[in-house]
DNA sequence: GTCTATATATCGATAGAC
DNA sequence: GTCTATCGATATATAGAC
């Protein structure tokens, strides 16, 4: 009946249990370490529907990466000219962290991604995401054209907040090792979101 | 005569550069994804050389792995107790920095092994680490008692700086294509630990 | 000690029955 | 569309000549 349109009720969860368990495998193993037969498993499907529905263990991996991709930039929103920059970039690494918690797993596979010469994302890199900077840096400009916020260079604000909020997600490991903890709690990151907050608002010129 | 004691020069000039290639391969490939075929060729010497040394490659990884923590721990030499504050933080930070620029490759094996489960170095993070943390916590706090610091979280404060200072190495590739560059040029190592320092000096409290 | 040539294992991918 | 059984490629590791 169906000729083959709109993919059968069964295809797209099946579909969807593989991309969950194969961003997990992903993130835990890297590309290369990770095996088909282990996402196949965890999902709950033989291995060979995994390559009847994506072809090849790369395509699959590209997707995974798609669907991180595709909610990376909307966690910005916050950052626009007419906000107040205290709260928004409060309510930006709010976002950020907030994103490292609930998905340590998507963190990880973007980080992996970048640490071994990023292959599958190098034009996103160059394009969506330096774009999405460039604007964002201008807004930051602004602020401190208005004398918001002290003289700052702007792109590398950025990089160190990615790099703060980031790093609860992909060196949890490290970071429940030093408190003693078994893996990280939800207080850590909200004692994480509130010193990163209080750095970034000693920036801010006091009116 | 020698009578196999002390290794002979070549053999230890041999592994000296396998480890320094070594090194190199697993930081951008990963330990699953790096091969010892190509170790060896980037060193010059025949594969069956490498296992005549080291046995497996698994031993070679943790070669390198322990060759990067010897260093690591002696980076914070200048967050003593009778030190400046303001001073010893922008030491730490010059020195981490340092660090990501000199030896890039050794920052990213680090990195891998925490990404993926930490399954060589999870004592050395529980131990000596952790050791290490609580100590320099305590001369955080202990300036924030003499009312040289305004109180602060003092763990989160080096998983922070950690964050900041390494991801100009771990995520270089992120960086330069935001910054337009092919890679990341001298003065933005430069610009990156200024504005790191300048964010931790807001804690200082002012006299 | 060094190196070539090869064994053994593993894993991604597919053929073919249902 | 689904799944079992298997192929072929690749990579670690080693045997054995020099």
């Amino acid at each position: 009946m169906r000729r083959g349109r709109a993919p059968g009720p069964k295809r797209q969860q099946n579909e969807t249990r593989i991309l969950k368990a194969a961003e997990e495998v992903f993130a835990t193993a890297g590309f290369s370490g990770a095996r088909t037969a282990a996402i196949a498993k965890r999902a709950g499907v033989p291995k060979a529907n995994l390559h009847y529905y994506f072809g090849t263990k790369e395509v699959l991996y590209r997707r995974v990466l798609e669907n991180i991709l595709e909610v990376w930039l909307h966690l910005g929103d916050s950052i626009r000219p007419d906000a107040d920059p205290a709260q928004a970039l409060a309510a930006y690494v709010a976002a950020k962290i907030g994103f490292s918690r609930r998905r340590p797993h998507a963190s990880k596979v973007f980080a992996n991604e970048l640490l071994h010469g990023a292959p599958q994302i190098r034009g996103y890199l160059r394009q969506e995401l330096k774009r999405w900077v460039d604007a964002k840096s201008k807004v930051i400009d602004a602020w401190v054209a208005q004398g918001l916020l002290a003289p700052v260079p702007a792109k590398h604000l950025f990089f160190l907040i990615w790099a703060m909020t980031q790093t609860y997600a992909d060196f949890d490991l490290q970071i429940a090792a030093v408190l003693g903890r078994k893996r990280i709690a939800p207080a850590d990151y909200q004692d994480a979101a509130a010193l990163i907050t209080r750095l970034l608002i000693g920036l801010k010129v006091p009116p």
